[in-house]
RNA sequence: GCUCGUAUAGUGUAGUGGCCCAUCAUAAAGGACUCUCAUUCCUUUGACCCGGGUUCAAAUCCCGGUACGAGCACCA
């Protein structure tokens, strides 16, 4: 029984792609379970995005290629856990703290006992009510797990566990949870206890959360529980994007730097299915970086190795004339020539380029040659703006290039991100009833994706 | 500062004491095929962080060093 917890904050990124793959992948791969969870359980530093409960849900079921077996939300739970309060307080493992955060923090450092610690049960769940019914504003009390102030590692020192949130001016934005509780679990808390209720019995995740692992298996001590089997992977960059983060893009995008969560420019789920990546190509990807806790730095190439591997055999080859110049063919017979859209795939079919005005268009850089090869042509000697024809077949080594017929193609866009920036080529582009959203290959450009009938956008090359 | 963790070719990864003069992928270079600067195929280049120790035997175990990273939030 796996799981994997993701703050809804947003939609999901190409980092979350690992936790739902990887942990998808040790389920589908040993007969158990994944449970999709949201710890939306903060509604102040780090609010939950309404919309992003169905967006995960759809981007988790696209990236695993099944359904998870179970959803939990960690807001519908908060009775649950205070429930596991009462528990903890009774088992006189909790106990509610009125410092500072600034005043703990001395006591942690100092590894001494804060006053609050001595207090009997009763008098803590006096306290503890306190929380509840609104005696206690934010700040002034949380409810710790009493561990061990003089723990060798200082953040396992009697760590908080659920704290006050002013869920009046910030209401949770699941519409039935709104400003109903004003006490949350923080995220040790919160999953420890989850964790338990629902069976989890493997996690896999990030060595940042390797302390929440000896917090939680604390807490689990104390409750007489067994702490799952637990993995870490370390942090991914990558060189082309640098550091991005759900919160910065989601202001970003208020802002209006981006277009949305689905913009080309952003490593989000529906950024990378925009411009092109399949599902089985991330999957591939997680699947071979594997579970290390190296701190690791990749190139896109590698993921676009994998990407290749999966859409070339069914990318329809399509032309498109960047900076084209028209140019008018001489001494040809034919109306029309039909050429195989896919080299080594027949079954993918033809197309028919109708010749019966004989303009075509080339792209200007190659018309700095006078002898030129129309692909699936034939040979045409250059001469300014026109081209006359010389062989069906080859007869010399001249350079073979992509063209369109005036009457078969479109004027249309192709759209590249470059460096962070988003660059829009004009040009012609093979007419096509292709269905929009098929992975195509521009010839001797690159792979695209059919966005819009006249608009491709650039995946790579 | 305290605590925890990691260290294999350019980049990733396999390898848990002898099957390792170290696997695979990717990148780079060269070549074959090809009516695309694509796909496919072949070849080449290229690595066990450093220093000690244990052992008949160490990439693999231990100690120290170094480098890098993470945690010490009333975020997730």
């Amino acid at each position: 029984m796996l799981r994997f917890a993701p703050n809804p904050n947003g939609p999901l990124s190409f980092g979350h792609a690992r936790g739902i793959i990887i942990n998808g992948e040790y389920a589908r791969e040993y007969d158990g379970e994944l449970i999709l969870r949201f710890d939306d359980t903060d509604t102040t530093v780090k609010p939950p995005l309404v919309e992003a409960y169905d967006i995960i849900q759809h981007e988790s079921e696209w990236l695993l290629g099944f359904k998870p077996h179970r959803v939990v939300i960690a807001s519908d739970r908060i009775e649950e856990y205070y429930r596991h309060v009462d528990l903890m307080i009774d088992g006189d493992f909790g106990y509610v703290c009125q410092c500072s955060a600034e005043e703990f923090r001395e006591f942690r450092v100092s590894k001494t006992n804060c006053p609050c610690r001595k207090y009997e049960v009763n008098y803590n769940k006096q306290l503890w009510n306190k929380m509840l019914d609104g005696t206690f504003k934010p700040g002034d009390a949380v409810v710790r797990v009493k561990t061990d102030m003089t723990l060798k590692n200082p953040a396992l020192r009697d760590w908080p566990a659920l704290r006050i949130q002013d869920t009046i001016s910030n209401p949770h934005p699941r519409e039935n949870i709104g400003s109903k509780y004003r006490v949350w679990p923080l995220l040790d808390f919160q999953s420890a206890v989850e964790d338990h209720l629902q069976g989890v019995t493997h996690i896999i995740r990030g060595k940042d959360l390797m302390d929440s692992t000896r917090k939680q298996t604390l807490l689990y001590g104390h409750f007489g529980w067994e702490y799952p089997e637990t993995m870490y992977w370390g942090r991914v960059k990558v060189h082309e994007w640098g550091g991005f983060s759900t919160s910065q893009m989601r202001k970003d995008i208020e802002d209006g730097k981006f277009s949305g969560w689905a913009d080309p420019r952003l490593p989000t789920i529906a950024g990378l299915s925009g411009t092109g990546i399949q599902a089985s190509a991330l999957r591939n990807f997680w699947i071979e970086l594997g579970v290390t806790q190296k701190d690791i730095a990749v190139p896109l190439a590698t993921l676009y190795s994998h990407n290749i591997k999966v859409i070339d055999d069914n990318a329809p080859r399509v032309a498109f004339i960047r900076d084209p110049v028209e140019i008018k063919l001489e001494g040809i017979n034919e109306a029309n020539i039909t050429i195989p859209t896919h080299p080594n795939n027949a079954e993918i079919g033809s197309r028919v380029i109708d010749l019966g005005n004989p303009i075509v268009y080339i792209e200007r850089e190659d018309l700095q040659h006078s002898a030129l090869r129309l692909k699936e042509f034939g040979d045409f000697d250059i001469d300014g703006k026109v081209a006359t024809f010389v062989s069906k077949k080859r007869t010399d080594k001249r350079k073979i290039i992509h063209w369109v017929s005036q009457n078969s193609s479109d004027s249309a866009e192709l759209e590249i991100v470059k460096d962070g920036e988003l660059i829009s080529i004009e040009g012609r582009l093979e007419s096509h009833q292709i269905k929009l959203g098929t992975s195509v290959q521009l010839e001797r450009i690159g792979y695209g994706i059919v966005a819009e009938k006249n608009k491709v956008i650039f995946t790579h090359n």
